[in-house]
DNA sequence: AAAAAACATGTAATCGATTGCATTATTACG
DNA sequence: CGTAATAATGCAATCGATTACATGTTTTTT
């Protein structure tokens, strides 16, 4: 039966105000030290919780914040999710959850659904991919709360991020291959309109180019983040007239799938072609012939995504406006997939 | 600028009240059709968007459910979680996320956290271990809010729970092995004070004694679910005078540490020795040589235990008290690292 | 000891939406 | 056409906490 214990079920029982009450038990330094102390001794004994709700509704602060990613169910945003609510637990703040399906449509509704929940906040990686469809991001910029990007960024003015340097990660896997002795790379892109896979695909070029390699826009296909679109695209490749020696792809799953075909064909891995992921997906290091790819710190990202919005949480209530774009640093994890020279092999980390 | 638009500024445009604004928006009958119209209509001009505190705070329903897990960077949870997810957005729940990270005070202050935001549920994996420490739950079931335990769960009246048939995956596993003709069968086990680990132990030595194989203690060695740890677990296995012809581990970070430990000392899998894993993690599958394991459908799960909350939730508000205790089918999925013969290889799924 | 200053508490409005009850407008019917 | 019945709307309280402002109380100062 145990009724919700209010501040008035305190007051009434102290013989005073509820005002007082409220003041007692946030400290507000206009109480007598004896009245806080019995308030909150009372507030303990009657076992009184706030009402977070009530609270919220008056400051127009809910303490919770809005996460929208394509998929929890996926290492990377999982990771990220995680830094983001390790960060912001501390602080009183809770992550509401939605997912996107890579649907801009879902995308639309989340976010919309979030702001009807009065959020403080919303940290998202958008699956966003026309340019003239901002209108969803300006209501929430409308309304004066933090909005933040990660990985998958859109710019806007006044608008943070959190993202990797996509541009690096490209360039440094292609130059890793080049490095092995590669000379005709191929990359499994995907859909260049996200930033993302844009900048893996322009720093895969540069890379050919500052190497004096010819850029082969046949060795450049796109396909979804899949195994069995992997083992297709390398079906493609394998069937050319002249094959790549190596191919550097945005995703571990279609490098996964690549690995699998390109085996399938009896050659070898790396001698034969040389192959590089992108994410450092668990499974790369699992794998008897472990995977290179490239490693996003999503934990990190999380922790850091999370660091602006409080930042910016609180610049907003001093009525200054900030915009941040943080930059993370990508990091080549080398593995069995792309090391021809023998003599490395030893320094290939386990983990 | 744009403040936020309430009913009331609507009334005032219309000349009439907040009380016949917010019946005309919640399809009271006792609103003229024509007025129902021209207050949707204007509302929608207005862009009015309805303040969800305010109605939680009436209603004192807040159309959020907790979602307590160890921790969400790990498939399986976070498989659970899309499946809660994708069940409740449709009936307008929110999910918000807590991690205890393993620990109980976590998850006690993440329990109390969760109250305090008067969520309308609360759906969990326990990591809880000790049989007395039982307030937090009745502080829930005082609160008379639906609390749902999936994978992990406690034990208590009037709680339901969504599971897996943990012992008969333990059994199912152990027979698969036998089958194969294993005569003496290890088993990696984790702390069994969680009734998962327990039911799996005891489906695994069920397994053994109905088909008049030795119950071997030495065999059954208890750690941590990480690959490090199965690694410790296969070396001490190895080293014994008469080591096993096959692992079931209770995890497949075990499984995989097991069996990376095994071929290191050249060892042949699953011809020397057979292992199965538990949960069907990802990388199982990708692996080359892919691992047998347990399928826990988790996704499924999750939208399980989803639809057991709403159906509690409804119950709850015509006063009907009920307990849904739901089990479900473990599936062996049967990969390289058990299948010892050769005629069957072909029945290996793909995926 | 009176006035001023400092301190502690009470009063009442507010956040935005909902809802039982009262009131008014409309329709129906004899 | 008057009145009962019904439909539509208004009034005001409520959910629980916060807070500017008013009021009351104690302490300090001279």
């Amino acid at each position: 039966m145990s009724k919700k214990i209010t501040i008035y079920d305190i007051a009434k029982k102290l013989d005073i105000t509820a005002a007082t009450v409220s003041r007692a038990l946030n400290n507000n330094p206009k109480i007598k030290e004896a009245t806080r102390e019995l308030v909150l001794k009372t507030a303990k004994e009657m076992n009184y919780e706030q009402n977070r709700l009530a609270k919220a509704l008056k400051s127009g602060k809910s303490y919770n914040v809005g996460v929208i990613v394509p998929r929890i169910d996926n290492n990377f945003f999982g990771s990220v999710i995680r830094g983001i609510e390790e960060e912001l637990y501390p602080e009183g703040f809770h992550v509401i959850i939605c997912q996107t399906h890579d649907q801009e449509d879902l995308e639309s509704a989340n976010i919309n659904s979030l702001l009807n929940l009065q959020v403080d906040g919303i940290l998202m990686s958008t699956t966003n991919k026309k340019n003239d469809d901002s209108d969803k991001f300006e209501r929430i910029m409308k309304k004066k709360i933090p909005l933040i990007f990660f990985d998958r960024k859109k710019d806007f003015k006044g608008v943070s991020s959190v993202t990797i340097d996509d541009f690096k990660g490209g360039y440094d896997a292609t130059q890793h291959l080049i490095d092995q002795g590669n000379k005709r790379i191929a990359h499994l892109s995907s859909d260049r309109r996200l930033e993302i896979y844009m900048n893996r695909y322009l720093g895969y070029k540069q890379a050919l180019i500052d190497n004096g390699l010819e850029f082969d826009e046949r060795l450049v296909l796109e396909c979804y983040s899949k195994v069995s679109e992997g083992r297709k695209m390398a079906q493609k490749l394998l069937s050319m007239e002249n094959p790549p020696d190596a191919i550097f792809s945005s995703s571990d799953f279609t490098a996964l799938g690549a690995i699998q075909e390109i085996k399938s064909h009896g050659f070898k891995i790396p001698e034969d072609i040389a192959v590089i992921g992108f994410s450092n997906e668990p499974f790369t290091r699992f794998m008897e012939l472990s995977i290179t790819s490239i490693d996003q710190s999503p934990v990190e990202m999380g922790r850091i995504a999370a660091k602006v919005f409080l930042e910016e949480a609180d610049n907003n209530s001093k009525g200054i406006r900030s915009e941040k774009k943080v930059v993370l640093e990508p990091e080549l994890i080398i593995r069995k997939s792309s090391l021809k020279s023998p003599n490395l092999v030893s320094e290939i980390k386990n983990n």
